[in-house]
DNA sequence: CATGAAGTGGAATTTTTGTTCTACTTTGCT
DNA sequence: AGCAAAGTAGAACAAAAATTCCACTTCATG
């Protein structure tokens, strides 16, 4: 063993980088040149393979190993690890290294703990959202709802509290909306109402729920347009809907954030709100 | 071979995503199976081998590869590559991107302004909670909570979902409730029937909503322990309740976030139920 | 400039990984 | 209901990978 200085080795990328760089072990020439190789490539590092990585830097495979194994890693696959959990979730690492400092703060404190992980899966999730939105389906439901006379808004379980925002939301920029999920059971017949000139919003995330689907269905059937919301292409919801929007939320301890929607239902009723101010 | 149409298999991730959503070509069950997990964990394609990936999709190796032949390719491997690539010009240029691709791409966009807007109010909102947060007010408030035998959840206008979201989910974790803000119009007299063993969560921002207040006071005067969140030491809410906690949301555009409360309650939740576990 | 320790290259070995194959199950059709 | 076709699970196999090992070279030191 080399330069093993016998401490433990880092466990996120950024500080291995630290290492290499303050060049606080001395490197042989050979472990220098993979240090030097792997700060400039390190994309080559998180997807190659010992030998396709070692022709590239010039040296050979075992060196890879031995490198590895002098900052103090079993081998090189543990190395590696660092190289790609800094490529899996790119915008986490930055809150990630946010949380380890709180954590340490209120190490003990269980109540801070959860907080964080909630807000973290909360920023996690809008994140995504900005990344990944098609904001021209955005503009096209926003028309599609502008457009309608009177706006159905269906969601149960989890996804009941968007729409009850919604219904008071939209209700102050004048919108008219029907909420269905109301606990007077009556909803089916409430959808009976609905017709092509309204249009109707649904959310459902896995696992869809059953009554939601069946109400998207029955509008639908009436020709009634349907924005569906919802976190994958393959969602029930996606085949029976006009349009679909997806949003993916991050989840801790099973609960789900709903930041993202939120956000997302709030851009969405601000535009149709502006529409109808435009066409009146 | 199945579903291979015989095309050339998409180059970049783009097409391949489209041609999953498009379902241009039909897949069997555990093939769209696959399919669905690639699309929520594409990071974990890129990564992980053929077993790893089958475990975390419940699914046999072989269909991974079934499913890359199915669509075009020649082997697992192939398909992989398409994910790794999607990363590698992804991350050196991701900051940038966040600066640039916001103010560029989408400078005429509004959809994309509006969502910029509503994603930074819930982060900052976020963010100020966590630093903010008292968490000794939290536990204090859990173990209230804990000791009740029914929670009844007060809240109107904006404020109403996060009741409506907190009324479900302490359903799910076996905890009683009671939401009050029912369109009935009978919430008085529910609230009659609490008593001193029960406890109340109030929550409500400025403009402080007037029934609110009025239900809370009420069911102080019955000797209710009542647990108020709300945005400043000033609000009306305070000197009613029995306990209080702070939180800030950050507005855009007149609409004021929900993240933080969210996250707050969430927090809340999980300690009820978890003192609930251990004292039972 | 002799000598031991550290460093290095390359082949040998072991482990992991992707792929193929076959028996079994499900599905769709008459 | 019966039967062919399509789909699937799991083990067997082949390929590719990481790791180890050992002979050789370089370097520092007396």
């Amino acid at each position: 063993m080399t330069a093993d200085t016998g401490a433990r080795p880092p466990r996120d990328f950024r500080s291995l980088r630290e290492l290499m760089i303050s060049q606080a072990v001395k490197l042989p020439k050979r472990l220098q040149q993979v240090a030097d190789f792997a700060m400039h490539f390190p994309d080559e590092i998180a997807f190659g393979t010992v030998a396709s990585i070692a022709e590239r830097a010039n040296v050979q495979p075992s060196t890879l190993v031995r490198f590895s194994q002098a900052i103090g890693y079993t081998g090189f696959s543990e190395l590696q690890d660092i190289f790609r959990d800094r490529l899996r979730d790119r915008h986490t690492s930055y809150n990630e290294r946010l949380a380890g400092l709180r954590e340490t703060a209120h190490a003990d404190n269980p109540a801070a703990k959860l907080l964080e992980g909630f807000a973290e899966a909360a920023v996690r999730s809008l994140n995504s959202l900005r990344e990944r939105l098609e904001f021209d389906q955005v503009a096209a439901a926003a028309h599609r709802l502008a457009a309608a006379e009177t706006i159905y808004l269906i969601a149960q379980r989890r996804s009941f509290p968007i729409t009850a925002y919604m219904n008071y939301a939209l209700g102050q920029l004048g919108v008219k909306t029907v909420l269905i999920g109301s606990p007077v059971g009556t909803d089916s017949e409430t959808l009976e109402f609905a017709t092509p000139r309204d249009a109707a919003v649904a959310i459902s995330f896995t696992p869809y729920a059953a009554t939601t689907l069946t109400y998207v269905r029955q509008v639908a059937a009436r020709g009634v347009p349907v924005v569906a919301i919802t976190d994958s292409p393959f969602s029930p919801l996606v085949p029976a809907s006009t349009l679909w929007l997806e949003v993916v939320e991050a989840d801790f301890q099973g609960f789900r954030s709903l930041s993202a929607t939120m956000a997302l239902v709030m851009t969405l009723m601000v535009i149709v709100a502006e529409i109808r101010r435009e066409t009146q």
